[in-house]
RNA sequence: GGGCGAUUAGCUCAGUUGGUUAGAGCGCUCCCCUCACACGGGAGAGGUCCAAGGUUCAAGUCCUUGAUCGCCCACCA
């Protein structure tokens, strides 16, 4: 009995704790590679260690969950696999700042002492984030867990790196990067973001060598002019044609540089002449290498400016700026200065201006592990959803440009080439095998002479990988690869991906390149790391914003879950993901989630109350609990309407839950299951119910109750994967449960052949109207609640009859009527209001309340009104030949039948009115 | 400079292939603390679907143009 008694209100704090832990500590959802049945795996795309989960990831993880927990119920092999990322120079920064609040420096505590540190820090964010993962419920395989550090994760991205080096594909060379002089490291082209700055643009005079002519350039960036080797103009340009080949003299700096003609000058631009510095400007770099122009480095990796800036260097790049435009303005040689809208290249992770630079870096050429995967994705092996993102895929795999792979950090995968301090060549490691220092992993086959000169002054490589290298193989790493272990032949490739829109370029895309190019397989098909890919929304703020620590508008999800519950969490956020737009997650959202989750836990409570009585008279629960009661609902009742009406619903709404999950349209099928429960469940079904649970006719009580309780554990499990705590909690309070592990091992339930009933369907529909309608009039006519009234309903056909002599009670029950009388054909002039359906006229007895003849005329005119309106559009529809000629028989027909309904109603309003006035 | 998305009720947003009276949640109005639930029940009000053209028998839905807002990509000094 004590299952039994539960509270009022659903408090899910601690259910959900309990059913977290318990999950986790039975390791439920461990897959089996071994197992039977179809599969289906995914991999979490793995949070990085850098703090905790937000509710971005809250997002991901819900969806993710969902079409987890679905296929597992639907009888498949199913494998989460969970991780994280060690998250290269996200940490890095991260742990610097902390490191800075104690007025500590890397620099100062060395490579290794600074490794040890963001271990620590791993250690700590790393549990966090899976107490959170825990807590709020994902059912992925812990027994699985994977971080990108891992010794066997290591040696996949040695093993990646060496055969993309053997294979030519990986190169090193002297390259304009981006520069980030904060972090002090290169970076990608998509960890440099540009924002939209107003800027200036300066005019500066260069004088021409031997003459006491000048020519004027314009730039952004004054401070690079100290490393200018030239000054470009457009061949074609009369106005510096004679200009070409002569020198101008640089000022501040009295160095001669020549005048170059060069095509990519834009006319238009400035002054159509440009300066040129090949060693602080990708197009400058270009330009240099074409003209054998010396590249003049200015700047220190810090960002101040070196020995060859002259009187500027030991400045920071921004001083050295102001300095050099007042000194040129004192010279006479600025010649105006103009604002200038202008993109700026920020760092992704610390937000420095990035300073482009020359450098030797490490890059992956990217063309050809491109072309695989834009067929991939044309030829349909890999889908994307939604479609619009596929063209973007494809544009970016089209115009993609080299990757610079590595880093000037410390955190992250040794890239395994040593280089020679004799002849300077380099050689990589012999394998990819990885050897535990420390308990960390690092390469294990150093090589110990030079392949080249044989010298054993070997020193490796300081760099580390780019920390989306070996995101970009998790598919692969996590699954064993390279070995073809039992996991990576049994769950590669994987059958999804979920990821958000904003890492498609980031780790989508390199994890299908790098699948595609290393997996083992021969197909395209064998390679694929995913078969489908759906991108999901970005969680914003109330006002739209995307959520980040800077803006200070990040939402704890576990704040959230204390105040409102997992569950409603889940289903809000479930409920605002329609596929393209972005989600503005709102407090007062959850809250009607949190409302839901109690309407059901209430309805529950009903139950199990009930379940109390009726043990008190006898029936035992094993009687309720029989094991058929699951095949074989709807038992046969007396009053077989509710119950066939409840299992066609179930029938329906499974298919629509089926469908939108398989298109993934979360919000759909979060709303079919929501409706379900409250509209017809609990407002229809259960309140229909009400007297017949005590029916004195044992029989009939038992197969009523049975009814509903196979009603409510089916719609319990087609509700799990989106509210799994609440389910759980209360799967297991079913008598028939009690003993079982956990509802989310069950079967997504399927409904059986001839659940669907047309004619339960339309037979409820005219009783929900005809309740309504009764209801509303008594609404309108301001009867007292509890007060019943007596009501006329004229039938207008024999099914209606039919419907309504063997639902009297209903209808006076939940319409409040004291009598219904009943008549075929006509209703009989009287006292009270009158409402026309298709099926019936219903009038109600005012009940010697005074009705309020002004607003019934009101209310009625208004009525007409629309009617009047409605009839002529539609009788000018169907006068019309083209459509009656061109659209479909069944569109004209049902325009027909719904017209005659219609003139109808208005002619009783008319009737009625005439009556009032 | 390209590309994409949004614009529907007071607010936040749904609306798959064009088809009869455009929906939800919150908010609002009225009535109810009726023995599952006030995180509740019942009834209601509220929309020229951004604008202008067009295609069609029929447009919130398709096409064109424009407006406003937002996002992504791109080496205009």
């Amino acid at each position: 009995m004590t299952a039994r008694e539960i509270p009022k209100a659903y408090e899910p704090q601690d259910i959900e704790r309990r059913w977290a832990q318990a999950w986790f500590d039975e390791k439920l959802y461990r897959a089996d590679a071994r197992a039977d049945g179809e599969m289906f795996s995914i991999v979490l795309p793995p949070p990085n260690v850098t703090g905790s989960i937000h509710i971005g990831h809250m997002l991901e993880h819900t969806q993710i969950d969902i079409i987890v927990r679905w296929h597992r119920m639907l009888g498949f092999k199913t494998l989460w696999l969970p991780g994280m990322d060690h998250a290269g120079i996200a940490t890095q920064v991260v742990v610097e700042r902390e490191l800075a609040k104690k007025g500590l420096k890397r620099e100062q505590m060395g490579r290794e002492e600074f490794e040890r540190r963001v271990w620590q820090w791993k250690a700590e964010s790393g549990g966090r984030i899976k107490t959170q993962m825990i807590r709020l419920g994902v059912s992925c395989d812990w027994t699985r867990e994977k971080f990108t550090l891992d010794p066997p994760l290591y040696r996949a991205v040695m093993e990646a790196f060496l055969r993309l080096y053997r294979e030519g594909l990986i190169y090193r060379g002297r390259y304009m990067v981006n520069w980030c002089p904060r972090c002090q490291t290169a970076l990608s082209d998509l960890e440099t973001v540009h924002e939209q700055r107003e800027g200036k643009l300066w005019f500066i005079r260069y004088p021409i060598a031997g003459s006491s002519e000048t020519i004027t350039v314009a730039t952004t960036r004054p401070e690079t002019m100290l490393g200018d080797t030239a000054v470009a103009v457009h061949p074609q340009d009369e106005r510096y044609k004679h200009l070409i080949g002569k020198m101008a003299v640089l000022p501040l700096m009295s160095r001669e540089i020549p005048i170059i003609a060069d095509d990519v000058v834009d006319r238009e631009f400035g002054t159509g002449a440009a300066k040129v510095t090949p060693a602080h400007d990708p197009n400058d770099f270009a330009m240099g290498q074409r003209h054998k122009l010396a590249e003049i480095d200015v700047m220190t990796p810090d960002g101040h400016m070196n020995a060859a800036a002259g009187a500027y260097a030991g400045m920071g790049r921004f001083a050295a700026r102001e300095k050099i435009v007042e000194d040129l303005n004192s010279h006479g040689l600025l010649e105006r200065v103009t604002n200038h809208a202008m993109s700026v290249g920020i760092c992704d992770r610390c937000k420095t201006i990035i300073e482009p630079r020359l450098s030797v870096q490490w890059f992956c050429k990217m063309k050809p592990l491109a072309e695989p995967g834009i067929q991939a994705v044309q030829d349909e092996l890999l889908s994307v959803v939604p479609e619009n993102q596929k063209k973007i895929f494809l544009d970016w795999l089209t115009n993609i440009r080299d990757w610079c792979i590595s880093r000037q950090l410390w955190w992250g995968h040794r890239i395994p080439i040593w280089h020679c301090g004799d002849c300077g060549s380099m050689t990589p490691a012999k394998d990819s095998r990885v050897e535990v220092v420390n308990e960390r992993a690092q390469i294990a086959s150093v090589p110990e002479k030079c392949e080249k000169c044989g010298s054993g002054k070997l020193t490796q490589d300081p760099d580390v990988l780019d920390t989306w290298f070996s995101s970009g193989l998790w598919p692969l790493s996590t699954l064993g690869w390279p070995d073809e272990t039992e996991d990576l032949r049994t769950f590669y490739p994987t059958s999804l991906l979920i990821s958000g829109y904003d890492i498609l370029f980031f780790w989508d895309a390199r994890m299908v390149m790098l699948g595609l190019h290393l997996a083992p397989g021969a197909t395209i098909e064998q390679r694929i790391p995913f078969r489908e890919l759906y991108l999901h929304a970005i969680v914003r703020d109330p006002h739209g914003m995307k959520m980040s620590k800077t803006r200070g508008n990040v939402v704890d999800p576990l704040e959230i879950i204390e105040k409102y519950g997992t569950d409603a969490l889940r289903f809000a956020l479930t409920v605002m993901a329609a596929p393209g737009t972005d989600i503005a997650l709102s407090e007062e959202r959850i809250l009607s989630y949190r409302a839901f989750a109690n309407k059901i836990w209430n309805a529950a409570r009903f139950l199990f109350f009930n379940l109390g009585k009726i043990e008190a008279a006898g029936v035992t629960l094993d009687e309720l609990a029989a094991p058929e009661i699951r095949a074989k609902a709807p038992y046969a009742t007396r009053d077989a309407l509710p119950h066939q009406w409840i299992f066609s619903r179930l029938a329906a709404v499974t298919a629509e839950i089926n469908d939108a999950l398989e298109n993934f349209r979360f919000h759909e099928a979060a709303h079919v299951i929501y409706h379900f429960f409250w509209g017809d469940f609990c407002d229809w079904y259960i309140e229909w119910l009400k007297p017949q649970l005590a029916s004195e006719n044992r029989e009939d009580a038992i197969a009523t109750w049975r009814n509903l309780f196979a009603a409510f554990e089916y719609a319990l499990r087609l509700l799990h994967p989106f509210m799994p705590f609440l389910t759980e909690e209360l799967w297991h309070r079913l008598p028939q449960n009690a003993a079982a592990k956990s509802i989310s091992l069950q079967s997504f339930p399927a409904p059986l052949d001839g659940w669907a009933n047309a004619d339960a369907d339309r037979g409820v529909a005219a009783l929900q109207e005809l309740i309504i309608a009764a209801r509303n009039i008594r609404a309108e006519l301001k009867v007292d609640n509890k007060k019943k009234v007596g009501a006329e309903l004229a039938l207008k056909s024999a099914d209606a009859r039919r419907l309504v002599e063997a639902n009297l009670d209903v209808i006076c029950r939940l319409g409040t009527l004291s009598a219904l009388r009943v008549r075929h054909g006509e209703l009989e002039a009287g006292e009270g209001v009158v409402r026309s359906m298709p099926q019936f006229d219903l009038r109600i007895q005012s009940g010697g309340q005074p009705i309020d003849a002004k607003a019934e005329t009101a209310k009625l005119k208004k009525e007409r009104a629309r009617l009047e309106k409605d009839i002529a559009a539609k009788q000018q529809r169907l006068a019309d030949d083209t459509f009656r000629s061109r659209a479909p028989a069944e569109i004209v027909r049902g325009l027909e039948t719904t017209l005659a309904e219609r003139r109808i109603e208005y002619q009783r309003i008319v009737e009625r009115l005439a009556q009032l006035e």
